[in-house]
DNA sequence: ATAATATATCAAGATATATTGATATTATGA
DNA sequence: TCATAATATCAATATATCTTGATATATTAT
C-alpha cells in the first residue's frame, strides 16, 4: 500500500507531470538545464525531482557535481501505463534550453 | 491534463484505494453498507465516493433512497491497472456488513 | 401531511503538501 | 587549500485536502 500510495502521490501534481513529459521527450537532463528551461528555481526542481525518483519514475545518474535525471527504464505496467496517459495528454512544454555537458560521462 | 490529474488525486489517498478494494470484491453497495462495514460516518464515506465517481472508477445507481456504487465497467487501460495494483496489494479489508435489500430495483 | 431513513453538501478545524529563501554538501579547478 | 558551481536539505509560510458535525434534500411508510 505504502508503494503504491508513494507512486500515485508522485504523479499528483502538475510540475511533476510537466518534468515527466520533458524527461520523457528531452532524454537525461542535470537541474540546471530543467531550471533554466522552466525558470523554476532549483530547490523546487530538485524536490519535485527526488518524489519522482521515490516514486519509481526516474534514475539519477551522477556524473562529478552534475546529476543526470531520465525516465527509469523499464518502468512496471502501472507506471508505463501512466507515462503512456501523460503522452497522450498533449502538455505543452517549453523549449530546451541546455547548459550542461556530459563530458566522459557514460549516460 | 486536469482529467488525469482528477483520476490521479482520486486514487492518492488510503480510505479511497481500501474502498475501491471493498466494492472490487463485494460488487454493489450503498453508503450505509460501507458505513456499516468500515465503521465511518455517513459524510465521510458520502465525500470519498463521490471522489472516486468524479475520478472514473465507481458508477451509482440510484434506487430510491439507495445509492448502490459499484466500479464502474468497462474501465479505460489506466484505471484498469491502477485496480490491478490494488488488487495485488493484499489490503486487508472488514467484513462485509449488508444492511440494504435491493428489492426490485435492477442492479 | 408527517415522520423516518438514506444520502449529499456545507463550514470549521486538523493535517498534509508545495513554494521559497537560506544553508549544507559534494566535486572541480585554480 | 580555497573558491566556485551543482545539487540537496531545512525552516517558514502558503495552499490544498481530509475529517467531523450540522444541515439540506429526497424518498418511503404511516
Amino acid at each position: 500500500m505504502d508503494v503504491f500510495l508513494e507512486t500515485v502521490s508522485a504523479l499528483n501534481d502538475e510540475t511533476r507531470i510537466r518534468l515527466l513529459a520533458f524527461l520523457d521527450r528531452h532524454g537525461p537532463l542535470c537541474v540546471c538545464d530543467l531550471q533554466e528551461s522552466f525558470g523554476m528555481i532549483q530547490s523546487r526542481l530538485s524536490r519535485h525531482l527526488k518524489i519522482l525518483k521515490d516514486g519509481g519514475f526516474l534514475r539519477v545518474d551522477r556524473c562529478g557535481t552534475w546529476g543526470y535525471y531520465s525516465i527509469r527504464s523499464p518502468l512496471d505496467r502501472f507506471r508505463s501505463e501512466a507515462l503512456s496517459e501523460i503522452r497522450c495528454l498533449g502538455i505543452e512544454l517549453p523549449p530546451l534550453k541546455k547548459l550542461s555537458e556530459t563530458g566522459d560521462c557514460k549516460l
